[in-house]
DNA sequence: CCCACTGCCTAG
DNA sequence: TAAGCTAGGCAGTGGG
């Protein structure tokens, strides 16, 4: 393995693989808050503070140690560690808030966290304390700092850095890296909602309950039931500390660090161009270059970019034959290396060459002046290499270029990378990891660096002529491949899509492993036609496949010719997108697998049918219906915007200014019914809300005219298949739109009882029929008559399943015994009085299932 | 009804 | 202060 490269001196080294031995502590500040409001700082003291001690280790050694402690203000009064039985946990009482501050600040100067960290800094952890510090008067932040007093660079931003608070922790100290985990995950995963309830569930598959402040308030207030709330922060720290764990990002971001020879935290809180010029400027020094610095009159007044990449309109329709997936590997990289394209071999345009003078001319954001030897540019002219758009650049022979040898280090690097993550064995976890975000790391900062080099308002040296060239040989390799693999005579191909490096080719009336064969030899006939490290790269046939719009397709996958069962694999439609509900998305990929699998439309439209008259009956959960789109801020927005995310954020701040959602967080709405004409966004509401109010209805209309059936239409059309007719066909039951504003056809239609057969009753879960208008019908649920008869039994409702009270009981001991910190007072917490009946009702808190109850109580 | 525009998210 | 790039589809709103 060779020890030395002039970029990445110890790159391979496997020295590096060793733990950082962080120290980590994890943060979560309990706070008494005023009803129905979230914490304040400036009028919401701090009760307790509980934490979580641990060090950073990789993911395969045995749960680290985390050492677990709170600090309570109290006036005396009872004994929580016996209380709790959490022996573990070590608390500590003062007296008063102050000399919670005090302690907070005695235990991180004692243990001396590398990384403070929080799951939500600003709200509930770090960033409360030192809020609440200032608030207060306490001289915090600093004596948080590894920095003395007065020395240290710690500030903890106020309002006025909008750019901190939405991109970074919003807090600084000297010397230690605060965390803000949310915002990790955000980069980490894409998820519907990033509240830790909900990372925690799609990461570590654990679920727990929501509580709102108001029921932590609740437990805090009464000494039997403190422990609880002190119980959810534990919780809370421990799954933070989890989620670190589990996806190794402490290590992962060390890594990266040290790959692009920036600092931890800049990994996290700066952008790539950073990373692009780390590596860039330490390369050109050496060559005794610097780089230019334009002034942003100077990048203003640079010609715009002319060319962009190549997207096909594609030949949209549904292919029941053959389709090669073929794409160019690191096309823009391969392009700078090939050609020799960058700053400091470009020329210029071309028809600016011709200079007796040795004048200075336009070039990039600023001027070129050649050295006045023109003579020996003329030599060169055959040699140079001269993009479509007309730029010219040094031949390497002359001079090799910074960015092309800095990317030729970088895939080189990385294919070293990748064979010593071939040959290291399963065995070592640890050292495949890191050879693993190594490589990651590798391929992002490739394809980055065309990105800097016409990077426009932001680039600190963009360069019209470098970007355009590289855009435009691009673009030109494309075109040529197209045309190869359309006139090739023993192909019969025809390349029905491609967008910038890729290749869509239809192979009429072959079968699957004649499409391997055929893609395989296109893909080394197109790699030829161009000098390395260009190459084509054969990828995947589609069997079938539906090709909707540019950007937009979807197809039964196979990525060898021994792969039996194919992979559903779509790009850009709804079911990969989030601004879509999860019903939408559902509904479209479960048609479109019996599409390809069944090839028989009718049981598509068999199965979408059902799917409708769920919505219709409103036997669909909440959360299947529940949008969720990114909040950008209150200044993110320009005046005349009218969206959801911003318009529940008015109403909020309205009631409560500390309820405004953080920027880039993802806010959850449904849609109700409403008066006709009303516009849509008055049809807009929070989920908890329609939880709340029993009088709003879901927009069953809007779901499946608005939201369903047009992804749904744009695939299926294709095949001429009109869906919408499957909706206005559906026999529509007319006791379901009571509530509900008049729609146009809803009165029609046979009754709800054609669709029911028999079903468990909710109370003991005996077969019952259902009376074809009773109550108890709605949403397929209802009570046996014995269970009507007896209205003082207690209906329960836990996840999916119905029981009595007795049996409640007994699962929720048989779920706890294996859930440590949950108890079987558990039972309490989760169970509340109908407001409506009086009894007495056991619900999991999620929202699928307690909009169940809500519906099944409104129609007792 | 078309069209311009904003917003959001994805492909590459 | 810091901020890679563009193309593109589609929902919703409001003006002509």
């Amino acid at each position: 393995m060779p020890n030395s490269h002039p970029v990445f001196p110890d790159v391979l080294s496997d020295s590096l693989i060793e733990h950082e031995f962080l120290t980590l502590m994890c943060l979560e500040c309990h706070v008494a808050t005023r009803p129905q409001l979230l914490p304040d700082p400036q009028f919401d003291p701090i009760s307790a503070l509980v934490f979580s001690i641990t060090q950073d280790l990789p993911p395969e050694h045995p749960s680290p140690q985390h050492l677990k402690g709170a600090v309570v203000v109290s006036s005396g009064g009872c004994d929580l560690v016996t209380c709790t039985g959490l022996t573990d946990l070590a608390v500590l009482h003062v007296d008063s808030e102050s000399d919670l501050l005090e302690e907070a600040v005695r235990l991180v100067t004692t243990w001396d966290p590398d990384m403070l960290v929080g799951y939500e800094v600003q709200q509930g952890s770090w960033g409360y304390l030192l809020e609440r510090g200032l608030a207060l008067g306490a001289e915090v932040v600093t004596r948080l700092s590894r920095v003395p007093e007065g020395t240290g660079a710690s500030h903890h931003l106020e309002e006025e850095d909008e750019y901190g608070a939405d991109h970074t922790s919003q807090i600084h100290l000297a010397g230690r890296v605060v965390l803000n985990v949310w915002r990790l995950m955000r980069a980490e995963v894409a998820l519907q909602s990033y509240t830790l309830e909900s990372v925690a569930f799609h990461v570590l598959h654990t679920r727990i309950p929501t509580f709102s402040h108001d029921q932590l308030r609740a437990w805090w207030l009464a000494d039997t039931t403190r422990w609880r709330a002190l119980g959810h922060y534990l919780t809370r720290c421990r799954l933070t500390f989890d989620l670190l764990h589990n996806l190794d990002l402490v290590s992962r971001t060390a890594e990266l660090a040290r790959l692009f020879g920036i600092r931890f935290y800049d990994v996290l809180s700066r952008g790539s161009q950073f990373r692009v010029e780390s590596m860039m400027l330490r390369l050109s020094r050496g060559r005794n270059m610097v780089a230019i610095s334009p002034s942003i009159q100077q990048r203003a007044a640079m010609k715009a970019p002319e060319w962009i990449a190549l997207t096909m309109e594609p030949q949209s329709r549904f292919y029941t034959e053959p389709v090669v997936v073929l794409d160019f590997q690191s096309l823009y990289p391969s392009v700078m290396i090939a050609y020799n394209y960058c700053y400091s071999t470009c020329l210029g345009r071309i028809h600016l060459l011709h200079n007796p003078e040795g004048l200075p001319y336009t070039f990039g954001a600023s001027h070129l002046r050649l050295p006045p030897d023109p003579q020996s540019l003329l030599e060169l002219v055959d040699e140079m290499n001269v993009s479509p758009c007309g730029v010219a650049f040094l031949p390497s022979r002359v001079k090799r270029g910074v960015l092309p040898v800095m990317l030729e280090e970088i895939l080189n690097t990385r294919l070293m990378v990748k064979a010593s993550l071939k040959k290291c064995g399963e065995n070592n976890a640890s050292l495949r990891r890191v050879l693993h975000s190594r490589q990651l790391g590798l391929k992002l900062i490739a394809n980055v660096t065309y990105g800097y080099t016409s990077a426009n308002f932001s680039g600190r040296m963009p360069c019209t002529e470098v970007g355009d060239s590289v855009v435009s040989k691009g673009r030109e390799i494309l075109e040529r491949s197209i045309q190869l693999v359309n006139s090739h005579p023993t192909w019969a191909a025809q390349v029905v899509y491609g967008d910038t490096d890729s290749l869509f080719v239809h192979l009429p009336g072959r079968s699957r492993s004649q499409a391997f064969t055929i893609g395989q030899e296109i893909a080394a006939t197109v790699t030829k036609m161009y000098p390395k490290p260009v190459k084509l790269k054969f990828e995947k046939v589609y069997l079938p496949c539906i090709l909707q719009t540019k950007k937009r397709y979807v197809g039964y996958m196979y990525e060898s010719p021994a792969q039996d069962e194919p992979v559903f694999d779509a790009k850009g439609i709804e079911t990969v997108r989030r601004d879509g509900c999860p019903a939408v998305a559902k509904v479209l990929e479960k048609s479109l697998l019996l599409l390809f699998e069944r090839k028989d439309v009718s049981l598509v439209k068999q199965y979408v049918q059902r799917q409708l008259l769920k919505v219709l009956q409103g036997r669909v959960s909440l959360q299947d219906l529940t949008f969720a789109k990114e909040y950008r801020g209150a200044r993110g927005y320009k005046p005349g915007a009218c969206v959801p995310a911003l318009h529940l954020a008015r109403q909020w701040m309205r009631h409560d200014p500390r309820k405004e959602p953080r920027t880039g967080e993802r806010v959850p709405y449904v849609i109700i019914y409403g008066a006709p004409g009303l516009p849509l966004i008055q049809l807009v509401r929070c989920p908890s809300t329609v939880l709340a109010d029993a009088s709003l209805r879901l927009n069953a209309t809007y779901y499946i005219t608005q939201a369903i059936l047009p992804p749904l239409h744009r695939c299926l059309a294709l095949l001429g298949v009109d869906v919408n007719t499957w909706y206005t066909e559906l026999p529509r039951p007319s006791t379901l739109t009571s509530s509900s504003t008049a729609l146009p056809g809803f009165s029609s239609g046979p009754s709800i009882a054609h669709y029911f057969t028999p079903v468990a009753c909710v109370g003991c879960g005996a077969a019952t029929t259902l009376a074809p208008t009773g109550k108890g019908a709605v949403g397929g649920q209802g009570l046996c008559g014995g269970c009507k008869a007896n209205p003082q039994e207690t209906v329960v409702l836990l996840g999916e399943r119905i029981r009595t009270y007795e049996r409640a009981v007994d699962h929720i001991q048989q779920v706890c015994e294996a859930c440590v910190g949950c108890r079987l007072q558990e039972v309490e917490c989760i169970s509340l009085d109908c407001p409506l009946t009086h009894r007495r009702v056991v619900a999991t808190r999620d929202l699928h299932t307690a909009h169940q109850l809500r519906m099944l109580l409104d129609d007792f």
